[in-house]
DNA sequence: CACTTGACCTGTCCGC
DNA sequence: TGCGGACAGGTCAAGT
């Protein structure tokens, strides 16, 4: 499930936990999350920083290589200490993964006094190791639009992503990562609302005002969820394990049936873009393009 | 080129 | 209670 909200917080706890931390080995349950588990560089390197970029996290060790790991929709990279502490136990949105490794873990990394847990139920996540100055030149990294908390992502630079998906709907637009990076269906329902759009809308019939809108609510949306720790959603959790409060705050977002908050119509549930799609009826209405 | 669909997997939920 | 089918937060390779 994870998004660009999801994806910080971990980094934001893997930085905290890991950086300075030694891999003493790796274990693999499942080869196809990483081929590479048994490289020889990987015993005795030191995790020196760690990154985001869109939804990969990236770890860079020391001796120039660098682990990307993407989560897909239900990967989780869970730190443990030996001591078996459970850090922030007891915080409020709780719900810590219990007894690691459980069903759903593929890779073990074995640190000094501590675990990194690459769980991944669907199997849909990787982990793939490479030098450091070879990450620019992936095909897909090349292609990822700009972030979208940047000072990269403008109105204007919106506006020109948007430009090369006019035929499509402003939904699949947001989901598509080469417009702006991060973007998932969560955060992208969360926009639509916020920016009073609704998710069929052909990009076409966008104006100024409409992109502007959309602009800001992406930021907001995004901003207000890091906050918040990320989602709460079923598969997600952060570096020690816990949830995050997002989906408390959620507008639309598995709100079908519910009163909208900004009118009191009832959230409907549809589909756009082949994605379960949440909308108020009301706040965002279906844009009739009109033609004689 | 741009857009849509299917595939990758496992688990859960819903209706019969 | 069991079983089949739809669906789940992402993204690529195919297809049109």
């Amino acid at each position: 499930m994870p998004e660009l909200p999801e994806v910080e917080t971990v980094c934001r706890g893997l930085r905290q936990l890991l950086v300075g931390r030694t891999i003493q080995s790796v274990t693999s349950l499942w080869t196809k999350s990483f081929p590479q588990s048994d490289h020889p560089v990987l015993p005795g390197a030191a995790f020196e920083s760690v990154e985001r970029r869109a939804k990969l996290v990236i770890l860079h060790l020391d001796r120039g290589f660098s682990l990307l790991v993407h989560l897909k929709m239900t990967g989780q990279l869970v730190f443990v200490s030996d001591s078996g502490e459970r850090f922030g136990a007891g915080h409020p949105s709780g719900s810590l993964v219990d007894h690691l490794p459980d069903r759903s873990t593929r890779i073990v990394f074995k640190l000094d006094g501590a675990r990194l847990y690459f769980n991944d139920q669907r199997k849909f996540g990787w982990i793939q190791l490479l030098p450091d100055n070879e990450i620019a030149d992936l095909t897909f990294v090349r292609k990822l639009g700009p972030e979208p908390l940047s000072g990269a992502f403008t109105c204007t630079s919106l506006a020109d992503g948007l430009r090369r998906r006019k035929g499509t709907t402003i939904k699949a637009a947001l989901l598509d990562q080469t417009v702006l990076a991060g973007i998932g269906n969560i955060y992208a329902d969360e926009a639509l609302w916020t920016a009073g759009l609704h998710p069929a809308r052909r990009v076409a019939s966008l104006d100024d005002t409409d992109i502007e809108r959309l602009h800001g609510a992406i930021r907001r949306v995004l901003s207000i969820s890091i906050e918040a720790g990320g989602s709460s959603s079923r598969n997600y959790v952060n570096a020690e394990g816990k949830r995050g409060a997002y989906l408390d705050f959620a507008e639309v977002f598995r709100r079908q049936g519910q009163a909208c908050r900004r009118c009191g119509t009832t959230i409907i549930k549809t589909r756009v873009a082949g994605r379960g799609t949440h909308l108020c009826p009301h706040c965002q209405k279906e844009f009739i393009d009109w033609q004689e």
